[in-house]
DNA sequence: CTTGAAACCGTACTTAACTACGTGGTTTAT
DNA sequence: ATAAACCACGTAGTTAAGTACGGTTTCAAG
């Protein structure tokens, strides 16, 4: 689907939606790696990398840090055994915020619904319902 | 149920697992409020601060900042209008992070099963998945 | 009533994740 | 072929969210 070429690092920062500075960092970090620099001109950086820098700007507001990106963009290589125990335990992970978050939405529907019916502002139980998710 | 009482700033921390410095921070970006200072003695801090802590942890770990969470307290209070715009921002925010987490277990489902099933590593369709979700 | 653990307070340090800056090289549009 | 725009690189600065620390005060147990 997506024509796979080369670009500059410009070109990819605005395809993705990123300062080209954050690209430079996540390099950086060995979070993608840099392109070998041809003897003259400038690196090139194929566009299937959009796809990554999207997956992690989107994996970091759910709630990951680089660290665990990292091992997440990781999971494809290595061998099974390693990726399965990592893989559960971020589905572990996965699975407890997908409790919390519904639990706080229902919250929230709760509270929007409150307040469609009356001008009382419902004393809000959203934060014991939360606090107490182990 | 919970038998609310009066606690030092260490017990507070401590029921609520974490630093006795975090609260303070807490304190210092009004994130939640100092009770005053006897003329003589230390503070006493209300039981109900442990649930709105724990409530703050777990809030951070579904992916919302301080600030964020600043207002998701203060929700509560204030008229209905502006509440509900509010919650209806958060809500929409909550819907969008569940489907990237849902869309994420469901990659992950695959690579554990497809780990389940060989020692082929499977080529990681993780990213694309991910990366395409507005 | 003393002494050791906590609280108080202000300030400073740390880490993650960028963002900016300056100097110099390369490319491209005119 | 030359200026404007862009890339490369190293270093420095920023913001959020704590964490540490050092000196003083206060409480509570023996």
């Amino acid at each position: 689907m997506n024509n796979r070429h080369e670009l500059t690092i410009g070109k990819l920062a605005k395809q993705a939606g990123v300062n080209v500075e954050t690209i430079r960092y996540y390099q950086r970090i060995e979070l993608i790696n840099e392109p070998i620099k041809p003897e003259s001109g400038f690196r090139k950086y194929d566009s299937n990398l959009v796809s990554t820098i999207k997956f992690i700007k989107r994996a970091q507001q759910l709630g990951f840090v680089l660290a665990e990106i990292k091992e997440l963009l990781n999971l494809g290589e290595g061998n099974c055994h390693d990726v399965k125990e990592l893989a559960i335990a971020k589905r572990r992970k996965i699975i407890h915020q997908l409790k919390d978050l519904h639990a706080m939405k229902k919250e929230l529907d709760g509270l929007i619904d409150a307040c469609e019916k009356t001008e009382d502002t419902p004393n809000c139980a959203l934060i014991d319902t939360l606090a107490k998710s182990p």
